[in-house]
Parts: structure tokens; C-alpha cells; sequence
DNA sequence: CAGGCTGGCTTGACGCTGTCTAGATTTTGT
DNA sequence: ACAAAATCTAGACAGCGTCAAGCCAGCCTG
């Protein structure tokens, strides 16, 4: 309705509807997205969507989509920082809980119920996904390698274990549940105290 | 519908109400739980519920808050156990797992937006999962005490950062997000490693 | 240039949802 | 016995996702 309209045909309104979901959802949370209300911003009829994603489902997975770019290229650049060559994982750790609460409904997107559950998630959804979890083992790769982490963990274990603590401090935060953000940086130190500490001095094993 | 009605007054209303909803969750979702079916089910009108309930968020609070006493109830069964007292986090971390797992919609509840998000969570439920929260503190500290764990920890963030990868690798699990339950055996066994190093081997502060 | 095909968009409709309001009925306290 | 309170019902409203049918514009072929 803001758009000057021109054409009876919009032209490019994939794009525009995926620019205006992910404000709308920035906004007020997911709740706050529906399909009516998004054509309505966007100027255009109620099933015009429809032409563009088969379902709500689908639009929401390739918003989280996004998201996940969005993430990698953020932590990208966020490695290439002087900090980071020294301290790899306080670098990653700091990033990841900053993401999520700077972009929490995106983050709540990204790996939340509404994407992942039934029936199945997006194909395209799974490979961005899945693309960010590789890198990340692959940089614990690299960083066992440098011998920051004992030769004797398997790093995809160490990733998805350290991914675990940081996606339920995220979601205890974002959640409001048991862990304020006044605590944060507490918090992360223990995590990271315990990322290190793993793997360095092994115990007896049995 | 299914009972056989004989007054006006239910008698019993609100017991039954959770009762079957707690039920039409557990067989299909939050999602598949709407206040009509659920009345319909009960077999009283439309906004009867709305008597006992202020509105469905209050319901479903009401779920979430016996989900954490059924699991304050599970866990004590679980710790009362020979094993627990030879092996107290072990047994913690497992008997977690195993009852997101098995109630995994009772679990989502818990700890999921559709309860904590968008105004405030009720305060009923706030005591009930903070309470929990505060027992795991306590174990922790009573393990603590016992010698198991570095007088050096905070036994708040260590409760805190424990809660965390557990709940963290429910919610990839429930989700299906890089975690697979075929590798939860040993992603488990990692974490406990990863608990029990840190703050036996401190390593210089600083 | 004519004609039709195809992709983009619209209108109408259906069944579902949560919940407000007003009224009916039963139980309870005096 | 009567009033008040608790409990339940019926009706209505606005909003939702999405299906089916039809309308419109531009491209491709003849």
C-alpha cells in the first residue's frame, strides 16, 4: 500500500516479501507475521504469496534461510579480527550468544519449532543449516590441529557438544528462563573454562 | 461427548480439562491442541474452559507447571536409585535426556515460547520451574561439598552452564538439528567428561 | 500483426481459531 | 425461601491459512 503501484504485475515481490516478513517478524516475533497482514504491507492481494511459497511454512524456512547467511557471514568476519587468531573459541562463543540476542526472533527462526517440526524442513533450509555446523567442525578441526584441543577428542563430538551449550544458553536467555543476562558474562566464562578444560588433561578413560 | 453427562455442572471441570489437553498434546503437539477440540472432548461448551482458564496461554502454563512437577518427581525416583549414589551426575545427565526424550511435547511446553514468551509467564509456573532449578543447585552444591568438584566453582553458574548444554541438546535432539540419537551415547559421554574436568584441573586464572 | 499460452495476480469462499458478551442454570450461604 | 455466587451455554466477531476459479499482462509462435 506504501509502494506507488505501476504495474499490475509487482515485478519483484519474492524478494520484497521476504524483506518485508523479516521485518515484520523483527518487529513482534513470528506471532506477529501472517500472510494477509504481509500481502497487505506489501500491497498486494491475499494469495499472492502463494505464487511464491507453497505455504506459510515454506516462507518462514527460507526467512531462517537467511538467517543462516546471515550468520555465517557475520562470523566471518568476525574471525578475521586480531582477537580472534589468539583466542579462537572466546572469539566464537562471545559471537554466537551476541547473534542470538541481537537477532533473537531471527535466531528463534533459525532453530526453532516452526521451521524444523513437522513434517520435514525445507531441503534448502537443511544445507544452510547443516553448511554452518560443518564449518564450525571444520574450525575445531583446524584448531585441534594447532593443538589447542587434545588430539584424543573427535571433533564433531566437541562441536555438537559445544553448539548444545551455546544454543540452550541462548534459548535460557532469550527464554528468560534461569539465566539472566546480568549473568552472562559469568556464565561464559565457566563455558569457555570448560570447553578448555576438556580434552587437556584426560582422565582415565573406564 | 464420551462421558455420559448427567448434570449441568461438570463437577470437575478444571482436573479434566487438563487432563485431556495434556493428552491431545502429547498425541499431536501444542499445535493440536485448540480450546473448541478441547472443550468438544471434555464435552462441555465452547468457553467453559474459559471459567477455570483466563485465556489458552493460562492453560497451557498450567500444563507446563505439572510438567515440572512430574519431573521434580522423576528425577528423585531416578536419584533414589543404587547407581546414583556411586555416580550422581552420570545419572543426572541421563535420566535428563531420557525424560525429554520420552515427553517431548511435555517438554517443549516447559521450556517453550508458547509459555515464557509475550507479556509474563505466570507466577505459578515461574515458582514451579525455579524451583527445579534451585533443587539442581542444591545438588550441586551437596556434590560439591562431597569433594567431586572444584571448591573454585560457583555452584549457581555450574548448575547454570549444565542446565544449559542439556537443554541445548534436548532441543537440537526434539528439533532434529545436528544431533542424531544414534550419536547420543556418545555425546553425552563427552559432556559428562567436560563436567567433571572442569574444576578439577584449574588451570591459572588469568 | 493475430492468437494463444503461461506466469502473476485477484476475488470469493470455507473452515478453523481465540475470546467477548449476554443470558441460562445450578449450587450455596443466610 | 431467597439472594448471591459459581458454573455453564449460545451467539457473535474478527482474524487466520489456504483452496478454487477467474482475470490480466507479456512472450512466443504463426
Amino acid at each position: 500500500m506504501n509502494q506507488t503501484k505501476t504495474s499490475y504485475h509487482h515485478g519483484d515481490l519474492r524478494s520484497s516479501l521476504l524483506e518485508a516478513a523479516t521485518q515484520l517478524i523483527a518487529e513482534g516475533g513470528v506471532d506477529a507475521l501472517s500472510m494477509r497482514k504481509l500481502a497487505d504491507r506489501v500491497g498486494v492481494s491475499r494469495t499472492a504469496p502463494y505464487h511464491h511459497f507453497k505455504d506459510k511454512h515454506d516462507l518462514l524456512s527460507a526467512i531462517a534461510e537467511d538467517g543462516f547467511r546471515s550468520y555465517e557471514r557475520a562470523l566471518r568476519e568476525a574471525l578475521d579480527d586480531d582477537r580472534a587468531k589468539e583466542d579462537w573459541l572466546s572469539c566464537f562463543v562471545r559471537f554466537y550468544l551476541n547473534f542470538a540476542q541481537s537477532y533473537p526472533e531471527t535466531y528463534n527462526l533459525m532453530f526453532g519449532h516452526d521451521v524444523w517440526k513437522s513434517g520435514q524442513p525445507t531441503n534448502e533450509l537443511k544445507t544452510q543449516a547443516h553448511g554452518c555446523f560443518r564449518k564450525h567442525v571444520d574450525r575445531v578441526s583446524q584448531w585441534q590441529q594447532r593443538g589447542l584441543i587434545g588430539s584424543d577428542i573427535d571433533p564433531l563430538r566437541f562441536a555438537q557438544v559445544t553448539w548444545s551449550t551455546l544454543h540452550g544458553l541462548s534459548r535460557l536467555l532469550l527464554d528468560g528462563i534461569y539465566v539472566d543476562s546480568k549473568q552472562l558474562d559469568d556464565v561464559i566464562d565457566l563455558s569457555i573454562k570448560m570447553f578448555r578444560s576438556v580434552g587437556i588433561h584426560p582422565e582415565k578413560t573406564g
